[in-house]
DNA sequence: ATTATCTATAGATCTATAGATAATGC
DNA sequence: ATTATCTATAGATCTATAGATAATGC
């Protein structure tokens, strides 16, 4: 059961390896203190030196780019699904905002502070831009198929990532409702509130995804 | 015309004095960057020393917490006014709502960028999250009023910060039209559009606060 | 004398690499 | 032999302070 390598000083705190112990610090260190925490701390908190961190990324970067990419890639899987649904477009885009803000609210960690970084806009991380333009090519047909244009599209995606700041402005008490964001969202793009059988077509479509 | 001291290398490229020309530069890469900025780009921008930026801030964060409160202020004076009127609660949210999102628009730098900045939880900044959380009660008022919970609020606070985020993304593209931000602010707090009336006594509450 | 700026630097980082070490696998 | 980790460190920052300098004000 031993593993291969010299063993580490402390054991893995999770047990599911050295680099998920990195990648989980990393997350909820980047989460809190942005792209200043350093490699040190980010190894520190893992159990293993400064060092041990460049054998499994290039650089500090890598690990950005991967829990991005980690983050926004089950979303994206979930709106290519939606996609090819026939379901009315109000209860596929309450379906997909439902997802994810569900998401972003999940979790110990508030993984979605990690969008809001400056460090997002630098070249290394176009990877994470393009996947994230592509979620939000999902979220604009969605928005044009209910009768909304591109500002329509960005604010339901403010009501959406509003998620991601009321979760830090309230640390602690529980996060907005996923199904207000989701109401909200057809609200917005539609100009009337989601009916009952779109709710309930969303929720076919949710329970769908997740089975 | 000559200034006390020792002559700058460099002239004041805006001519307002190297104050002024440093919280320029800061809020310029506070807002690209983050707080990694340092002092020496802050300073070189500006077209001093680095050193020279301690003879008018003790660090770092009293730039930007200076630059943070520069830019709620005024907002939070516009809502104490607002506070005063005895417009309908509908068209004194879609005042704010429209104030806001047009300043967070308006200049040549997103400065709204600062506000995502994960910086803003630490310790030396509480003079700001002090004053947001007062316009935020400000929000909260109005939403209530309007028949809005505080998860309708946050939702509302969500729209009006999408300018911040929209604007980043669609760097060089127009920001998002105000009145758009208005009026969704309004539809999510009390489920229905704003009426034209709703309008037309914003816009003179607007005026009244201009003039 | 006072002020604003400059030059110089101490001390504290922090990233990434080099190379040693302690396991397992063959 | 291969792998994962460790120790040590070069080189590049970066912040904040000390103290010199070049103006104006009295």
């Amino acid at each position: 059961m031993t593993r291969r390598g010299r063993p580490r000083l402390q054991a893995s705190p999770s047990g599911r390896g050295t680099r998920a112990d990195l990648l989980e610090s990393a997350a909820r260190l980047f989460a809190r203190d942005g792209f200043r925490a350093s490699t040190h701390a980010i190894a520190e908190a893992a159990g293993v030196r400064q060092a041990t961190l460049y054998h499994y990324f290039p650089n500090r970067e890598a690990i950005l780019l991967t829990l991005l990419l980690q983050t926004v890639e089950p979303t994206i899987a979930a709106a290519e699904k939606l996609a090819t649904s026939n379901a009315p477009a109000p209860a596929r885009l309450w379906a997909l905002a439902h997802l994810d803000a569900a998401q972003l609210a999940a979790g110990e960690v508030n993984l979605g502070a990690l969008y809001l970084l400056p460090e997002i806009q630098t070249p290394h991380l176009e990877p994470f831009r393009i996947a994230w333009l592509d979620l939000r090519e999902h979220y604009r047909t969605l928005v044009a198929s209910c009768g909304g244009d591109d500002t329509a599209c960005d604010l339901a995606l403010g009501l959406v990532e509003s998620v991601i700041l009321a979760r830090r402005r309230n640390d602690g008490s529980p996060s907005t409702d996923p199904h207000r964001v989701a109401d909200a969202v057809v609200l917005v793009a539609t100009g009337r509130p989601p009916t009952q059988i779109q709710r309930s077509l969303a929720a076919d479509l949710i329970a769908t995804l997740d089975g």
